[in-house]
DNA sequence: TTGATTTAGTTAGCATTGCTAACTAAATTG
DNA sequence: CAATTTAGTTAGCAATGCTAACTAAATCAA
């Protein structure tokens, strides 16, 4: 069934796996868009959700993104009732980011928007091409 | 090795999908930025030196965005020397995009890069896995 | 054929999100 | 305790997305 013809060259394979990426993005912001929250916003507050709270720094760390842009999106959410700041009690230049409790009714519904158009999808593709999507989003993440 | 436990939820792939996508642009953003292109040119650059000369409106249908941002962008490409646009000979309105010379070169040093960061991390995987993002990428392609 | 509509593209203006530079203030180190 | 490092902010720029409003060419309908 899958081509035994020749091993995909890692300069292909990045090729591919980059202009998907770009692709499969562009289809998401519309729905992220809709939800009025903007997609760095989104990606946040689900490290925030998922990982649990913690400093700017850290986030800025694990979103790739500098401090000031990280800073600024933080400001942002707080601003938007998404998320909230406490003082560290261990030190006091940071802070810690929390989600709220709506920050979380966002992102669930975010994720709802998705699974409207991404997963609508991937519902129609057999169950061995899911796995081995979700496979390769692993091993994306493993990659960086 | 695999988990056998249970097939993965939809909506669980299509989050995976997004955070790994989201995470791998990051990456790879900074070095299309060295190039000094941006990946939103880069990206329809692409197109246009794999998928043949195009017009405006065909080109942002490709890249999933509006006509306005694509028009800008190929203004852009042409001002930097990477494009150049020849009038329909059909369509009085309409306009041709095609790269130049040093468009198709542009494209092969932002290769050149990604294969420098990324592909050199695609080299130590096993060739499996290798194929199976291949394979995902097609898979990503063909869901929009 | 002409008048109305559609289509291709541009321009203007706004929002988001990335960056660096330059700053403040707290923590750490010598 | 002075010097340095670290956490975060502010200001300002660039890229890239959008809609609204326009021009001009093509098409459709009467």
């Amino acid at each position: 069934m899958t081509e035994r013809a020749s091993p995909p060259a890692p300069a292909v394979v990045a090729d591919r796996l980059h202009s998907a990426a770009i692709h499969l993005l562009r289809a998401l912001r519309r729905e992220d868009r809709a939800l009025g929250v903007g997609p760095a916003k989104l990606s946040a507050l689900s490290v925030l959700v998922f990982g649990g709270p913690r400093s700017i720094g850290a986030l800025a760390r694990a979103e790739q993104v500098r401090l000031p842009t990280m800073s600024r999106l933080v400001a942002a959410l707080e601003r938007d009732g998404l998320a909230t700041r406490t003082p560290d009690p261990e030190d006091g230049r940071a802070s810690r980011v929390h989600p709220t409790a709506r920050g979380r009714s966002v992102l669930r519904q975010g994720r709802a928007r998705r699974v409207a158009t991404l997963a609508r999808r991937l519902e129609q593709l057999p169950e061995a091409d899911r796995a081995l999507l979700s496979r390769a989003a692993e091993l994306i993440e493993g990659l960086t």
